[in-house]
DNA sequence: CTGTTAGCGCATTCAT
DNA sequence: ATGAATGCGCTAACAG
């Protein structure tokens, strides 16, 4: 059990002083040196095997390589994708990410920040954050660089990365308009979240771009973006008198509830009611009828959110807050179909 | 931008020095302090929002609290509710991890191995092991303790948490055979990894157990555990002259690739061919014809693995090596049915 | 060009 | 019961 070699037995080894040893190992500094002592002290690091100790480089020059990715829960299948996107960026910089999952709880965000920030990361990036985040003074203070991603806070605070819900809302609207519909409900996503309520007020702007009127009724609010929530939202609207004949979901889980409410209740989609989502899930292409969605570049969000978040590391003065909005995709599968006609026949 | 409060500052604000402060924050030395300074410094340190620099601590203690937790790729479903369960132990023990993506290969499994260990990992997590991993030199040598989860190596080397291969697979070969099935097939694991080859043995012997005989061709081994491979090895599988009624394929995606290519070919699963698969992925109850596979305790065995993982961090010297094998549950859907007759008309 | 010195924040041994 | 001193491994300012 030899402990881990370190720059005083290079140095011992070499003849030479640490600091030279450090020196030399060192892209930057290097050129300050001989050739020779670069050569030498290379040769034998290698040698010998060693490997830098981060911890005691990070408590000298305060970074550590190291960034927290703060997610609801990495079994939610949206988040792995981004979760790659991040490190296919950070890994190559000599980065490593501490995961933390929120379940979608405060306290749990709280603390689990603490935790980051005791780690000593070099910056954060937040997937799980909510619209009004006023509790991220911690992070002011210490002035650790966040980005959002997916998401974003309400205020201009924070640097963002998010999908263009708005365009996927009114593809998803245009394609519902355009097979017939005109009764077109919306399951959206929880208030307290960015994306739910811009779907919802993106719905909204579409209800009005093609001169569709949406009952109340018509809008149920999900308290999560699940599945269960889909199915519960959608029993609300097939009760209700006048049901519609698509349902406008505002992601994925809550559109796969959806169909599976339909089909609980004997219904067909899309035949007897037509259904989109929002993410495009991997799944998806398994599961029929096939849903309709709004397709998001996972990896490229998380691409683009390390990307920042680096820029922010590497220039903590520069005062810009980008946002930046990557472009969605519509991809179409069989969930959609012309509404049944009006005092159609009942199956059987 | 005020820095960090350290133990100095509130060392200063008390009036004691900083070892005192350490012991008032350290419940392990507190109770050889008077009650009051450990109030006071307490107090304190809760006032100017004290949080310990891990960093720091480890560097002197040699123990960070960070354990490595290296996958294959979290963008397989398997893994997620293993990290979940891995760190539902781990974090309340005031650990976090660093999680690192192999994607199947070994030369980044050794540099993000090192990685971890320029990061100080207390100890490792190891769901991506393969079957022979001679490399491992460099944990040994650095002491670091290290545990195979989901997967294990050939020798006895490392502690290891697994499922019940054995038995899972002999229960889907029951359900085969007891559906009436005598001409079946494997599609089998890769052979550098230890799922791979058990399965593959415990398909043999659960053949030999029930008097089945297996033509050579019916095994055929797929390169990674993936639809893409499912379908390929299906392909082969249906070329035959003499092509199998059942299909058990060692996990879930290789028998979805096994479904979607028996689609492709105009046949049905479960009224042409029967498949089975393994872990029981999340999504198989919204995919038809519905998989019937064999339950795995994902989360449960993420859990044990962190169990095993902080007793080894704990005691060191503990020379013991244990191999759990975790019990599997069966679970049916709706891919099996009786073989078609033989001579059957085909459809149309 | 390289050695010396100092210190990051903390835990711990040794005094007292 | 508490203060003083030391060092974990490394980088950076300062000398020379």
């Amino acid at each position: 059990m030899p402990r881990a070699v370190t720059l005083k037995d290079i140095a011992r080894e070499t003849g030479v002083h640490v600091s030279t040893v450090s020196r030399a190992l060192d892209p930057r500094a290097r050129d300050s040196l001989t050739v020779e002592v670069v050569k030498k002290v290379n040769e034998t690091a290698q040698r010998l095997g060693y490997r830098p100790n981060r911890l005691a480089a990070g408590l000298r020059t305060k970074r550590t390589r190291t960034v927290g990715l703060i997610i609801p829960d990495i079994t939610n299948p949206l988040f792995p994708p981004i979760v790659r996107g991040v490190e296919s960026i950070l890994e190559p910089l000599g980065y490593v990410s501490i995961i933390v999952n929120t379940d979608g709880r405060q306290d749990r965000e709280r603390s689990q920040m603490q935790v980051l920030l005791e780690h000593g990361v070099d910056g954060v990036v937040h997937a799980a954050m909510e619209r009004d985040a006023s509790h991220y003074t911690d992070l002011q203070d210490r002035n650790v660089p966040i980005v959002t991603v997916n998401r974003r806070l309400d205020v201009d605070g924070l640097p963002s990365v998010v999908n263009d819900d708005a365009e996927g809302i009114h593809e998803m609207f245009r394609l519902l308009y355009e097979a017939g519909h005109r009764r077109i409900a919306h399951i959206a996503g929880p208030p307290t979240i960015s994306t739910g309520v811009e779907r919802l007020a993106a719905f909204r702007e579409a209800a009005k771009a093609f001169g569709v009127s949406v009952p109340d009724a018509y809008i149920v609010e999900s308290e999560k973006f699940l599945f269960e929530e889909g199915h519960r939202c959608a029993a609300k609207l097939m009760a209700l008198a006048d049901p519609p004949t698509a349902i406008l979901a505002a992601n994925d889980g809550l559109a796969l509830g959806a169909i599976q409410l339909l089909r609980d209740r004997g219904l067909g989609c899309p035949e007897d009611v037509s259904v989109t989502g929002f993410n495009n899930s991997d799944v998806l292409s398994l599961v029929p009828p096939g849903l309709t969605t709004v397709g998001v570049d996972k990896t490229g969000i998380g691409k683009a959110s390390a990307t920042l978040l680096i820029s922010r590391i590497d220039n903590p003065e520069d005062p810009e807050t980008p946002h930046l909005v990557q472009p969605i995709e519509v991809v179409i599968r069989g969930s959609i179909a012309p509404p049944p006609r009006a005092g159609r026949q009942d199956p059987l």
